[in-house]
DNA sequence: GTTTAAATTAAACGTTTGTTTAAATTTACT
DNA sequence: AGTAAATTTAAACAAACGTTTAATTTAAAC
């Protein structure tokens, strides 16, 4: 769609950190300009004003957002692989946006700009939708259990992941986690392990 | 501790509300003022400045925020009622303070504010070592598994419903739910069952 | 090389911000 | 009733905010 420059760029990636780090209301396009080492006026120059561009923004970064569902779905997998398959997607993705997720974290709860997010929904509708076609998938053979609401699953996926990420400073201290890197680690082995034993544990009759 | 007056009550609660829906920053002492109905000097002149004021809020509303889950662990009830009674507690006290979730959430990822959050860290230890203890009383007595990382799952049970709330446009739509009853009856109906079931799930040995 | 457009700059714009002041009013106490 | 302290007020404060201006530099086109 809309191409930017490399000093656009460079606006957005600086406000990304910004904005996920101190808030929209809490940075200033002055802090914005500094980081991106561009002057103020570039800012309304380009975007036409902050507002504007935290919708650019948004719209950049969730646009590329569309997970590869549909390919895991039509792999030669079964069911709890592809649910497997499911949560690592999740994951990783989460991890590699952490800042815009912190911002649409944010921006969706407050009341204060409303704006599209379109892009946004609309990558979460087509997620749900997937995700419940490979559930379905499980429950007519008979692998899934039937009397569960897959509606509250992804929310359960999500929200275990965010919530650690966000009370981060408690759960270094509680688990003795001292380092950026173990931190990392934790989630991509014990929280993945965690996050998949308790899809399953909900989802699979026992065996 | 520190009693507050009616006038500063009037500020505090005027304060939380737009502090969850506009955000710290976005949030001007002037229609913190105009909401609570006073005039713009009480602020500083009763808790000394906009930040000071955020701290009193928070400590003021944590400090209360201690749950009986001392009282479950010593009810006679099974493992698997206390775990049911358990997540009830959560559910009703994250929905009764809504607004404190939603500024701590903020307050929290952001590097802004440094404050103290020591009241609620507390809280949140405190409750992590009532929880593991309900969950060891399980396993002694055979009922729960042992595979489990039992720090991970106040996570899950949090962030399922964190979630839920946060993405609530989303889910309005996506459930069709039209007013704000019928999404909390969604919340203490299916959101809790689901809660319930998913846990259950993880820890109970299948029967 | 000249012309035209795009990019970049420093400065200034008018608001809004959180906080303070100093005067006025209310309350409490003897 | 009279005094001292606490409360409340409107006004003023400087600082920071997002945005615009007008001048300058750079790049592109002919």
């Amino acid at each position: 769609m809309t191409e930017y420059n490399d000093k656009q760029l460079e606006i957005l990636k600086a406000a990304e950190i910004l904005f996920a780090s101190e808030g929209f209301d809490g940075t200033s396009i002055r802090s914005i300009a500094k980081a991106a080492k561009v002057n103020i006026a570039m800012i309304s120059y380009y975007f036409g004003s902050k507002e504007k561009m935290l919708e650019a923004l948004i719209i950049y970064r969730t646009s590329d957002m569309k997970m590869q569902l549909d390919i895991i779905s039509k792999e030669n997998l079964t069911p709890s692989e592809k649910v497997d398959r499911l949560i690592d997607l999740y994951i990783s993705r989460i991890n590699k946006n952490k800042c815009m997720y912190q911002i649409l974290h944010f921006e969706l709860s407050t009341k204060k700009r409303i704006m599209d997010m379109k892009a946004f929904t609309d990558v979460k509708r087509q997620n749900m939708e997937a995700f419940t076609k490979i559930i379905n998938e499980g429950q007519e053979q008979g692998i899934f259990r039937k009397d569960v609401n897959i509606n509250l699953i992804p929310p359960t996926i999500m929200g275990t992941l965010v919530h650690f990420q966000m009370n981060r400073p408690f759960f270094e201290a509680h688990l003795g986690i001292a380092t950026d890197e173990a931190y990392e680690d934790y989630i991509k082995n014990e929280l993945t392990i965690h996050i998949k034993q308790t899809i399953k544990a909900l989802l699979v009759y026992e065996n």
